[in-house]
DNA sequence: GGCTATTAGTGTTATTCTCACACTAATACT
DNA sequence: AGTATTAGTGTGAGAATAACACTAATAGCC
């Protein structure tokens, strides 16, 4: 611990992490875009659905800190998650003034088996077209990330976490069109990817039902840090 | 002020906000780009340059801290500031945990009257390839910012905040040209933000010097919003 | 007054990217 | 053999982007 030579002591804000976790579910064809909320087990909005997220702890990195509440109120683990900004306007907690830093994150569906416990009654995927009245300002918020991640989404459909390690590119596109929320022209979106070099043939085939089976693909990895990289190295 | 219910009092991390400024400086066809630094006056660090900022009080807006500190320290008011992020490594601080939420801002050059006052010494703009060592850790503070300004400014050439209200379509690119880093083709430059409607011809000319005067053109007014704007609406 | 130096201002073309669009292939089921 | 279903493929029009060079207007100098 580093020793502290300079010591502060007066009224501050607190610190939080709030963690936006999405997950596709349903039919290929008619996949469901779902956030994960927690029922709070404690005041303030007692038995009121929020995000996921709890205090920063002193000597906490923020991820860590993201990762640490995930873990406990939903039971998830090695989640990857992205920062999408701070929120911090006075009167969005009960309790105090409290800082909020917004993370989002996806993960698949079968991963989801959900342990609540901590401040959390219950945990569940919720259509996010069909929400509970949330905690807090868990709604603005909910909307910041999932706008973020569209914005993410739209550079590339980069979904590794949503999908297992083997996959159809019609699978890919399902779950690239629920998170966008629009449909994509399935010849363009083929041949995107591919050009990209995000995705390489691997071995077998898929089949349910009666129909074509489908060639099976593996992310490449890297290839997107490699691809976002082009963005012309700085001078400065 | 919110009747608190709940309270919470536990050890937690503090809260700063720190921002980065820019601006430009230099002949037309030299500008460099610059940042805002203030020297120290406190410990930690005192004496070394560091980018403006401070504690967030408690029940204080994030953006109302930024703008707070940021004239108290360099007198600088009414300036746009952008939030880039929150960064809360621990050690960061040698005084304890502290997050700190990053802004970015621009400011012209003439509104640069800089008053040093608070924490801080003396108040300066540098050229950001040359920085002095900074405090903390303000090197990554400022890369991130500079980093998000350039991706913004990529969109869209809307430095208003750099330009009188009138000014040449050489001068708005000299400023886009010092901040991206790079030159662009001075056609496709003017072409664009005449075809993208953020500028419009305004009375009279500037003449300086033994050469052809220039159009003088100003900033229409929320053009750049309706712009964005486009970015289709989501369903959710 | 004419020459020079300097910046302002303008169009075209090749290339790349984006987007809309329709048919054939392979399979299971009957 | 026929049907239903999803997989898989190419092309062309239009838009955006990027590269490129000359003329226009002025001040200063001779």
């Amino acid at each position: 611990m580093t020793k502290r030579k300079y010591v502060y002591d007066w009224p501050r804000p607190a610190v939080t992490v709030d963690m936006a976790l999405f997950t596709v579910a349903g039919a290929l064809n008619q996949l469901r875009l779902e956030v994960l909320l927690i029922q709070r087990d404690e005041e303030p909005f007692r038995g009121r659905w929020a995000l996921p997220g709890g205090f920063v702890q002193e000597h906490e990195d923020l991820h860590a800190a993201a990762a640490r509440e995930l873990a406990e109120e939903t039971g998830l683990r090695e989640v990857i998650l992205e920062q999408v900004g701070a929120v911090g306007t006075p009167g969005r907690d009960p309790r105090g003034h409290t800082i909020t830093v917004v993370w989002a994150g996806l993960v698949p569906g079968d991963r989801a088996v959900l342990k609540a416990s901590g401040d959390a009654r219950a945990a569940k995927w919720f259509d996010v077209i069909a929400l509970p009245k949330l905690a807090f300002d868990h709604d603005v918020i909910l909307r910041l990330a999932l706008s973020h991640l569209r914005h993410r989404l739209a550079e590339a459909p980069v979904c590794f976490e949503l999908l297992p390690s083997s996959f159809t590119l019609s699978e890919l596109q399902a779950v690239t069109e629920a998170i966008l929320g629009r449909q994509l022209d399935r010849r363009n979106f083929r041949r995107k990817v591919q050009e990209l070099g995000l995705v390489e043939p691997s071995e077998g085939t898929r089949q349910e039902g009666a129909h074509r089976p489908a060639q099976l693909y593996r992310f490449v990895p890297g290839a997107f840090e490699r691809y976002r990289g082009k963005e012309r190295s700085l001078p400065f």
